[in-house]
DNA sequence: ATCATTGCAAACACTTTGCATACGC
DNA sequence: GCGTATGCAAAGTGTTTGCAATGAT
């Protein structure tokens, strides 16, 4: 587990209280949280907690590095903790996103069709495992 | 090339000017414009026009399957004639979007790690060939 | 004391809604 | 003439900006 003030030092931004909280929510809940997600997990631990500093928290982190802001489907940005590309899978039903343990390789770092082609993503949707559940 | 007024009745959608021509200008230019980039083909023709129409338009026709909202990068909705699902790819200088050849059968209706999959996209992202060009 | 971060309020961009007018059969 | 589509204006979201107050060293 990585310690988050060193990360944050890593990367020569001042550790503060707010910004600990947010990149340690991230880097323990892989829910894939929307900036709201974010603000409304967090406030009751800090009441005075705004969505301008989690805005721009999320901005700093994502312009270094720290987070990666993801828009994969329905028009909405999610955030995560900087990792290795993998397939998301959205459900459907109760709207969580999932990490699939899946690879691909395919089209990275190629020329299709004469473009060059430098970020790819493979975005799955439907029903999850614990809705599929539920829904018996 | 299909009769737009014929597409329009089947779906059982009064075909009127604004609607004949909002679906012409997308099976015409396979552009993936946002609504905006709509409105904006289309307000020196129908100088009256509004954005509320098209966002009614647009909604209507994806309602009824003529059309495909894709949010496929950059918290954008994009609109397309519906077709068979396909690769895109997004240029991040011109930002242009091009639909590329490549079929992929992966994961489609398939259960993975319990999840049940019913959609998938598979989205690229890097520079086009004719901003490649201009960039030399 | 200085400089950066926070957070309120206002601005902004995009989209939807309410409703009166206009259009088409 | 009637029912629906249109389009203005206003409201609703999600996000960013300006700036004064606060906090940290």
């Amino acid at each position: 587990m990585q310690n988050i003030i060193e990360v944050l030092k890593e990367h020569n931004i001042a550790p503060s209280m707010q910004r600990v909280k947010i990149l340690e929510y991230l880097r323990d809940y892989k829910t894939h949280p929307t900036a709201d997600m974010i603000y409304q997990a967090l406030v009751n631990d800090i009441p005075t907690l705004s969505k301008t500093t989690v805005y721009n928290t999320l901005k700093t982190f994502t312009e270094n590095g720290i987070l990666v802001a993801l828009s994969l489907f329905d028009n909405e940005v999610r955030y995560e903790y900087n990792t290795d590309p993998h397939v998301h899978f959205k459900c459907m039903k109760c709207n969580k996103i999932y990490d699939l343990n899946k690879t691909f390789d395919l089209y990275k770092n190629e020329f299709i069709d004469g473009h060059k082609v430098t970020e790819h993503y493979v975005n799955l949707k439907g029903i999850c495992k614990s809705c599929l559940k539920e829904g018996k």
